[in-house]
DNA sequence: TTACATGCAAATGCTTTGCAGTACT
DNA sequence: AGTACTGCAAAGCATTTGCATGTAA
């Protein structure tokens, strides 16, 4: 049970209550891999953990884990939103053919110089995405 | 009645029947400024400029200009899709506030690297966004 | 004439909201 | 007890689709 108390501290070192619900998802979420999942994903995976939670409910902490810093926020297609489990300044590849986000390693890209802000502006966040489908 | 069949022959060119509702959507659409609009946007300024049409005909006609290359669809925010008359490289700034985009000159940005594409794959297009917001 | 475009309304897909019930503190 | 969270259903919004009618070549 030691995950699971990890998993309730880390709710509460981001202000959240660790109620069950937000328990399974940093369980599912936090687990030190990679994802890119849109709140449909997540609700099969809830599924297929053998657990059960409303979309709603799932929508609505996937908002706050993005608002508190937990999770990055994807606006690829403009179908609708991934969730990244990796927050840090990084990039992405979007395959249009599976619908899904692939990281670009950030050393492999490099901007070698940036434009100016407009006035009174500041930066919060920087996304780039290079589409790409089958040859 | 010059413009008329200039936005006359420029549909054909692109192989697109050149109805009268197609007629009104290139004159407001290919005036020489450049423009990101969303269907809504375009809507009202069709309204604005004495013309009615469907917003059905309107989001067919988008997706069609997309789809031949007269128009760029940007995806910023997840709420909407965004239509940019300038199909030539370059990249934005996203003001959460105002939503709406700025471009960004093509010169004050430069990669000095690019990922390898992942086999059998080719670009297809490459998205930037700066997302700013109020300091 | 024949294939394609339009317009409306209905349907769709993702996401948010209202609200009654429930659970921590 | 009070505040916040959950779950469901309903609402919301951008976009697409079905179909009858209209139009360009």
């Amino acid at each position: 049970m030691v995950k699971k108390i990890d998993n309730k501290d880390l709710l509460k070192s981001y202000g959240l209550k660790p109620t069950s619900q937000r328990v399974i998802l940093s369980k599912l979420l936090f687990c030190g891999k990679d994802m890119h999942l849109c709140a449909d994903d997540l609700k099969k995976l809830i599924l297929k953990k053998g657990y059960k939670m409303s979309l709603a409910t799932i929508y609505n902490n996937l908002q706050q884990f993005a608002n508190v810093g937990l999770l990055q926020r994807r606006n690829v297609s403009n179908l609708k939103t991934y969730f990244d489990n990796n927050t840090s300044n990084h990039y992405h590849f979007y395959d249009e053919e599976k619908d899904t986000l692939i990281d670009i390693p950030t050393s492999s890209i490099k901007f070698n110089s940036l434009p100016k802000i407009p006035n009174n502006k500041k930066i919060t966040s920087v996304e780039l995405v290079i589409n790409i489908n089958k040859k």
